[in-house]
RNA sequence: GGGCGCAUAACUCAGCGGUAGAGUGCGUCCUUCACACGGACGAAGUCGCAGGUUCAAAUCCUGCUGCGCCCACCA
């Protein structure tokens, strides 16, 4: 074996491996008894690549599956990719946009074909990324969101709901976004709070003279289509204008004075609020009370439109400039005020979103979301973290509508159909005639269906639905639904409601939320910001340079470089760039993260410190395998029945890792999962039982061996299967090396996950082994204090007056001279006898700790050390004297609480006793 | 305007009623026959601020401050 673990020589060889033992297959077979699990894959879309939100998902769901797959669960994790309607557009436009090319000269035929081929180029890349970091889902199940027979199930799906009556068609105001050319949902528009914006003031004349009345908006462009100013009814400003009409001053158009308390606050601004019912939510609503015209303004590119009179063909940015000037020409502007405001942007292109009418397909969400709220509320699913599940409920109580419909040519068309006189007719397929009038010149609607929509088909859908397959009958309702929060409305609320209506049964039974993955200072992953890692340079290595050269292309080499370092200031201590940590060490990071956190800070020294331990899992198996092989050669897969106290204590300490991790692994704690095996394993198993049975495999004669390298090996092989759901690399690799049954499974990924059975809580054995450690480290700390040399050899008297202790420290008493490297054996005596002259003590618990300092120590250093050490333990002693002397502790705090306090305080006053007599130690030095 | 979350060691985070924990970083010593991607030892925290409940509070309650996120049509 190499002395270092090197993950890139090691990953490589396992996937195929996977593949061809066929590990990841789910069986939908209904003879298969074994119980279920599964996770639907939230499919990632056709246009992305690998990121860091991909590589936790992908890990906390291999996680999962890995883990269950081993427990014998008929394990299903279902792969996908989301066609991704506007964004596959937006990115497939663009490349044309660089052959100079629109998408309408080739037309909606000849576009959707250049997608088609675009996706095949590149559609299965994240797939095969996804193959880096080990993930397992049944590929064979693997379902693009466009297949023909996820057509099928959408197509059904809108069918169904239009005939229920939940899917209708409505003209109102929607959300147009200028630059994708489509209407968006209103979970597609994000609100951001724009700094510097400003309310313009501007007057209309009164028809037929007197004061003007004065109006404020933050748009003054849309007063081209204002149809009214509405004033409070009671604002006594105004009364002399209610029904007055006022004159428009670009347009040939007279607009009433009209009275409205609920639009119009007059506190705010004059008091006078210009409507444009076509442009604005609030006056839409207003328009519609009032039964005002509707003046739409813009074309649908956002440039002004006849409407707009003298300013009709020119860009409503621009317009809103030559509309203020026009105005002031016209001396009737105002005036302007800064204003903070939030301006709505199509999450896409972060365009402005322009409020405009419209005729669009809309699903009723109320009555899906009822059922909804109460499988959450009943706990048919369970939402974790549980503090989501307020917000889920927020969002469901006060839905609106869903627009579901896009003007985009990506996308599954919607299944209805036109004819000339205007009626629709929704169907399966292409109908024959119009369900209205017959007639058969039928025109297909040519918007397609938001990308949610087939989404929250996914957990069915996915699985055959509307068939009725094996696997649907088998595999739903899924396990897990494991995602970002960030998609918490647009997905999973879509999924629980679309899996009641259709199935009607929950999609899944637990939601597992995850927080998003954001740089060290906590600052989200953005190419402007330049701090966007990918996963693979991590799990393969890369020059900070290539990174930057990814995250901030074509910007000047130093200034990135800085950007970067600020962004990962744990980076900047790595030199050059990332050194290859391997995929598992990256899961492993991924995985001891809190998963209740919103963010997850990406530290990439935290990542390293994984890959040293993959190093040390490597270099520990790697030293045992002599022993093993000399000594357990058939390997162990049943505990041995350990006699030895140190082999004991590690079976014991194995059982409550295992105990911990399996805890951890159901509450969705994987954070407390990984850690307890990294404690167990690198603090328990090397850091301590690897040396104290050093010596005996060192001494050939010792009956001891044979038992103790079948705990060893018991040891790790249980805990490379502990640890394979989160390395799934490095254990299926050192698995391979140890000695094992010939009959088990092809790979660490169909044995058994290892119960606290495989190990035996000991707990007496555990105090014991405690005290004997507790004993070594408080010799070594007098070394250390006194700078002894490491490999000097010093004299050690153990004093109790506990007989059982000083039995145990006899019978230990080769693990504490090679531990705490003794002078010949340490004498175990009862206390009493003065300190020994040349020693430093110290008390653990009842054992008094001597060291013999004689010739290793500068005497000068000496005293000063012990007056520090008196003070230290003084105050503790003052503490714990106040504290037991309080009468109400005495009566109100356990009994077992209380006793610990004394036996604290006891240990104390030994302490400051010995530390006084210690005092005298430098003399005699 | 509502709602949610976070503030603990230099950094990133656990802990959430019994005398403060980890990793990284830092300091000292050690190239000891698995591992310097290592070992031993150590220093380092008024647990954001102010009140309250309790024998006991980082942990529960209230208020405040500072960050962050989500939802909402205030011109």
């Amino acid at each position: 074996m190499d002395t270092a673990y090197e993950p890139d020589k090691v990953e490589p060889r396992w996937y195929a491996f996977w593949l061809e033992n066929g590990v990841f297959q789910a069986n939908a077979d209904p003879a298969d008894t074994r119980p279920v699990y599964c996770i639907p894959m939230p499919p990632p879309n056709v246009t992305g690549a690998l990121h860091m939100g991909h590589a936790l998902m992908t890990t906390l769901e291999d996680i999962l599956t890995r883990w269950h797959r081993m427990r014998g669960f008929n394990t299903l994790w279902t792969p996908g990719i989301d066609h991704a309607g506007i964004s596959t557009q937006v990115v497939v436009e663009r490349q044309l946009k660089r052959e100079g090319k629109s998408r309408h000269d080739l037309g909606r035929e000849q576009f959707v074909e250049r997608v088609w081929q675009w996706k095949a180029e590149s559609g299965g890349r994240i797939a095969l990324q996804q193959r880096e970091l080990g993930a397992s889902p049944d590929w064979s199940r693997s379902k693009f969101t466009m297949d023909p027979d996820m057509g099928l199930a959408v197509n059904e799906a809108f069918v169904r709901l239009y005939d229920d009556g939940l899917i209708y068609r409505d003209t109102r105001l929607i959300n147009w976004c200028v630059d994708c050319q489509t209407v968006l949902s209103d979970l597609e528009v994000t609100n951001e709070e724009g700094a510097n914006g400003e309310l313009f003031e501007f007057a209309y004349e009164v028809e037929g003279g007197g004061e003007p009345i004065v109006v404020a908006t933050t748009r003054p462009e849309t007063m081209l289509g204002d149809t009214a100013v509405a004033v409070h009814p009671d604002d006594p400003r105004y009364l002399h204008l209610h029904g007055k009409m006022l004159v428009h001053p670009f347009v040939d158009r007279r607009i009433p004075v009209i009275t409205d308390a609920i639009l119009v606050d007059p506190k705010f601004g004059t008091g006078a609020v210009k409507v444009t019912p076509a442009h604005d939510f609030n006056d839409f609503a207003t328009g519609k009370r009032h039964k005002l015209a509707e003046i739409t303004i813009f074309h649908k590119d956002g440039t002004m439109n006849e409407n707009a009179g003298p300013f009709a063909g020119i860009d409503r940015k621009e317009a809103r400039k030559q509309v203020k000037r026009a105005l002031e020409q016209k001396g009737l502007a105002r005036g302007t005020r800064p204003h903070l405001l939030t301006l709505p942007k199509c999450e896409r292109s972060a365009t402005v979103v322009e409020p405009m009418i419209s005729t669009q397909w809309y699903v009723r969400m109320k009555p899906l979301a009822d059922p909804a709220l109460a499988a959450v509320a009943d706990g048919r699913t369970k939402i974790i973290p549980e503090e989501w599940a307020k917000t889920y409920n927020h969002f469901l109580e006060n839905i609106q509508d869903w627009c579901i419909s896009r003007q985009l040519w990506w996308g599954h068309q919607i299944p209805a159909w036109f004819c000339p006189s205007g009626h629709v007719t929704v169907a399966r397929g292409v109908p024959a005639a119009c369900s209205v009038c017959q007639s058969a010149e039928l025109e297909q609607e040519a918007d397609v269906l938001d990308t949610w929509f087939s989404s929250g088909l996914w957990p069915f859908a996915a699985l055959g639905w509307p068939e009725s397959t094996p696997a649907l009958a088998k595999f739903y309702p899924a396990s897990d639904m494991e995602t970002g929060y960030d998609i918490l409305f647009f997905w999973v609320a879509r999924m629980m409601m679309m899996g009641l209506y259709f199935m009607k049964e929950v999609p899944f039974r637990r939601v597992l939320l995850h927080g998003m993955v954001v740089d060290e200072n906590g600052d989200k992953m953005s190419k402007v910001k330049g701090n966007v890692i990918d996963p693979l340079d991590l799990i393969h290595g890369s020059t900070f340079d290539e990174v930057i050269q990814k995250t901030l292309p074509g910007a000047p080499r130093e200034e990135a470089l800085a950007k970067f370092k600020k962004c990962y200031p744990s980076a900047a201590q790595m030199g050059g760039g990332f050194p290859a940590f391997g995929a598992d060490a990256l899961r492993f990071a991924l995985a001891s993260y809190s998963p209740q956190a919103k963010r997850i800070a990406l530290a990439p020294k935290r990542i390293e410190g994984y890959r040293h331990f993959c190093n040390k899992i490597w270099n520990a198996t790697r030293f045992a395998l002599p022993y093993i092989e000399r000594h357990a050669p058939d390997g162990a897969s049943l505990p041995p029945k350990a006699t030895w106290r140190a082999n004991r204590w590690i079976m014991s300490r194995l059982a409550f890792a295992l105990e911990q991790t399996e805890q951890g692994l159901s509450e969705f704690r994987l954070d407390d999962a990984s850690f307890a095996l990294y404690r167990f394993f690198w603090n328990e198993l090397c850091d301590w039982y690897l040396e104290i049975v050093k010596p005996v495999f060192l001494d050939e004669g010792t009956p001891l061996a044979p038992e103790s390298a079948a705990t060893l090996v018991h040891a790790l092989e249980t805990s490379f299967r502990a640890l394979h759901p989160f390395m799934p690399f490095l254990t299926e690799e050192l698995w391979h090396r140890i000695p094992r049954a010939a009959a088990g499974p092809a790979s660490i990924a169909l044995a058994p996950f290892p119960t606290s059975k495989e190990g035996l809580r000991d707990e007496p054995v555990d105090r014991e082994m405690a005290l004997v450690s507790a004993v070594i480290s408080a010799a070594r700390t007098i070394r250390s204090e006194h700078e002894v040399h490491p490999a000097a050899q010093v004299a050690l008297v153990l004093r109790t007056d506990d007989v059982a202790v000083r039995k145990l420290f006899a019978e230990e008493i080769v693990t504490i001279r090679t531990l705490a490297k003794t002078l010949g054996d340490p004498v175990i005596e009862p206390t009493g006898g003065g300190r020994p002259p040349g020693s430093s003590m110290s008390v653990t618990g009842s054992v008094e700790v001597m060291v013999g300092l004689k010739g290793h120590v500068e005497p000068a250093k000496e005293k000063e050390r012990v007056e520090r050490a008196i003070k230290k333990v003084q105050k503790d002693v003052t503490v714990m004297e106040k504290k037991l002397a309080s009468p109400a502790f005495a009566e109100k705090a356990p009994a077992d609480v209380v006793t610990q306090a004394r036996e604290q305080l006891e240990t104390l006053r030994r302490t400051l006793v010995q530390l006084d007599e210690a005092r005298g130690l430098a003399d005699e030095l």
